[in-house]
DNA sequence: GTGCGCAAGACTGTATACAACTTTGTGTTC
DNA sequence: GAACACAAAGTTGTATACAGTCTTGCGCAC
């Protein structure tokens, strides 16, 4: 357990990462507002440092900052979700080949136990946390691949990626994705590069196609979009 | 001309803007420190305007900042180099494929005219004003792939590409390879997809083998290492 | 009753003020 | 003369204050 994030003074990086933190876990649903008052009191910090905490999530895209107008979680379109899977695409499943070049037995054994905790927290319920965690997972194997600015994209657009599930998400396919990972992580183990990129480029695909990314949807249709007809 | 950094007013963007421009073009070294009161004054706004626009520098890895030890102009490491560009390597030739496969004789004309562009700052002399727009084309082409967010990712690896130039160029290679740029716009234009994919790999490899990411270089090397033999 | 205009409230944008930290220069002691 | 301690200058971190903008609710005219 215990978060890098949770045990720090109140500065504005740690605001960005607790409310990151609560927007991942899909407690702060799309488009909830921001307001820097609120949040400051929230945290116990003034409102400078909690403006520089929505700063750093807007430069994420997780949140949304109109000029006069204030901060809102972000709610990412159709169009920005498929250019976000788009963009894993391109980056994960090669990523998942060096990984696998490249990974130690102590690489694996974090993994495992990565992926030992998101089972424990799917069984517990917490889905949450399990989403937060299975995200992580796609930012561990970057970061075995050794590549930080690989991994610093695919985290933000691992964090993208659980708005566009709160939006999206077809509840149908309620079947943990938990196997890919566990698959994923034997293919790391045993050095199969070529496999993990396949792996990787599938369990993508699955991703993407479980989400319904046809225009009708229901979600982020801003008001004058949704009373047309 | 007229880049739309230029006219605004005192808001944070644009003080980032001016200072990521002044950086791309090599006008501020790698290693400059910031200091907030004195781009404050240059800019005529108060120390809380530059302060966000140099976390949003930050943020792009232009820039560092330490706690209580202010901000500086980055200076990527060797090992920060390549991974800069094995991240464009995974997204700029695929993206080249789809602008080939979508680019309209709009997008070739606005192409062209950036080319042009290019070669009359070279041929003027204005070699930070050539980097920056040599820069510039690749986001162009994701721009036309129809891809913001790979774009957006694109460009601050172009911008973090112009301070790795800045410490690791050799100038031996001093024929600026616009070359293949025009041969990149000559494949789009034909929509040839595969072909585009693999000049803009080539492209990116000639890049890299144009700087010296060999440990002996003399750049960034912060006072401690380089003061040992 | 409907529509317009105006005023109050709420929130954001920017500047300024103060506290804390880091660095540098000076003086004292051994 | 060298090393340490301390003081002063400079710079950043955070809070607060004020000005500007948007929203909303009320009242007045038609």
């Amino acid at each position: 357990m215990s978060d890098a994030v949770s045990a720090m003074d109140g500065t504005s990086i740690t605001v960005a990462g607790r409310l990151a933190l609560a927007i991942h876990e899909h407690r702060l649903p799309p488009g909830t507002k921001l307001i820097e008052d609120e949040v400051g009191e929230i945290f116990g910090v003034s409102r400078t440092v909690v403006r520089s905490a929505l700063q750093q999530l807007a430069h994420d895209r997780l949140v949304t900052m109109q000029k006069n107008r204030g901060a809102h979680v972000a709610q990412p379109t159709i169009r920005e979700a498929r250019e976000v899977f788009e963009a894993r695409s391109l980056l994960e499943p090669r990523t998942a080949r060096s990984a696998a070049a490249r990974s130690t037995p102590t690489d694996i054994a974090r993994l495992q136990a990565h992926i030992d905790e998101e089972h424990l927290a799917i069984h517990a319920g917490d889905s949450g946390r399990a989403l937060r965690l299975s995200g992580l997972f796609h930012v561990e194997i970057a970061r075995i691949a050794d590549q930080d600015t690989i991994a610093a994209f695919i985290a933000q657009l691992v964090a993208r990626s659980s708005l566009i599930i709160a939006l999206y998400w077809q509840k149908r396919t309620a079947l943990c994705e938990s196997h890919a990972h566990d698959a994923l992580l034997r293919a790391l183990a045993d050095g199969k590069a070529g496999l993990a990129e396949d792996l990787m480029k599938g369990h993508l695909l699955d991703l993407v196609s479980s989400l319904d990314l046809r225009g009708a949807a229901a979600a982020p249709t801003s008001l004058k979009d949704a009373l047309r007809p």
